[in-house]
DNA sequence: TAATCTTTGCAATCGAGTTGCAGTAAATCC
DNA sequence: GGATTTACTGCAACTCGATTGCAAAGATTA
């Protein structure tokens, strides 16, 4: 595993305390976070200041935003060389029991048909239900 | 193609003046349609007689919302039969460069191996790109 | 008809996200 | 070093899509 110095000295992000703090903090969750659950975990470091981290952190891609549809956007730290390419497209699962989001990288996402002359950039993809812990 | 009477019987939702309005909008437009642009389409109809329309309708199975992460939810009808299971899942393509978000019910989307013990209930699967038009 | 339930329009509110601005810190230039 | 420029931070204010309370209007039922 990096720390949170390497990861942002790849990704060509100045080190801050903010932005150290802020990185910590995703790397310890196995969910992904919201701005509100940062926010929340970090009592003493402004929201607009976590806001404007996290808009920097995806634009040179050490996180990637998830909509799971539960009304705030959801963070997650990009996988090694993860690059938010096609390539790097993964299914993200959201659980209507537990709230709780996060990436499967393990579940390969097969190649998309997209119709004659669409081209791909991106994708978003949510999987709702029960995750093991809930489906019981 | 049925009409607006028939849809609501079949999903058995009151006919009135404004579902029927707004459920006609939405089977002439072929792109997903926000709540704004229905408001702004159905000049003498409240935005909140609206909004109640569409989650009476998403509730009944007349349509199906799509967070395309444009930061407005869009809907569309749900095709004829369709019941929202998993079995009707289908994605969705939003352009971006002319923000057009539709349901791609063409394309198969493939039976997806959740990890030992998850249960899939819904999906939300938006594919970012340029449409065939834009694409150019 | 009278009582009851549903739908509608209006205004107010909520809340996630975003921005302006001034102060502080860090990097760059003599 | 010290001066100048650039980047980051905290605070408060604001935006805007979504949602709700409430009373009036309409539809349904007894
Ligand atoms: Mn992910
Ligand atoms: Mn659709
Ligand atoms: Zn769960
Ligand atoms: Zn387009």
């Amino acid at each position: 595993m990096q720390t949170e110095e390497e990861i942002l000295k790849i990704k060509k992000v100045k080190n801050t305390a903010v932005r150290t703090v802020v990185l910590r903090h995703l790397l310890s969750q196995e969910k992904a976070q919201s701005l509100k659950d940062i926010e929340n975990a970090l009592a003493y470091t402004d929201r607009s200041s976590i806001f404007r981290t996290l808009k920097k952190f995806e634009e040179n891609k050490v996180i990637h935003s998830i909509e799971d549809g539960s009304g705030m956007t959801k963070y997650a730290v990009c996988a090694k060389g993860c690059n938010c390419d096609p390539k790097d497209l993964h299914y993200h699962f959201y659980c209507t029991n537990c709230d709780k989001t996060f990436c499967l990288f393990d579940v390969p996402i097969p190649k998309i048909q997209l119709p004659e002359n669409f081209k791909l950039q991106q994708a978003n993809m949510v999987v709702k239900g029960l995750c093991d812990n809930c489906n019981k």
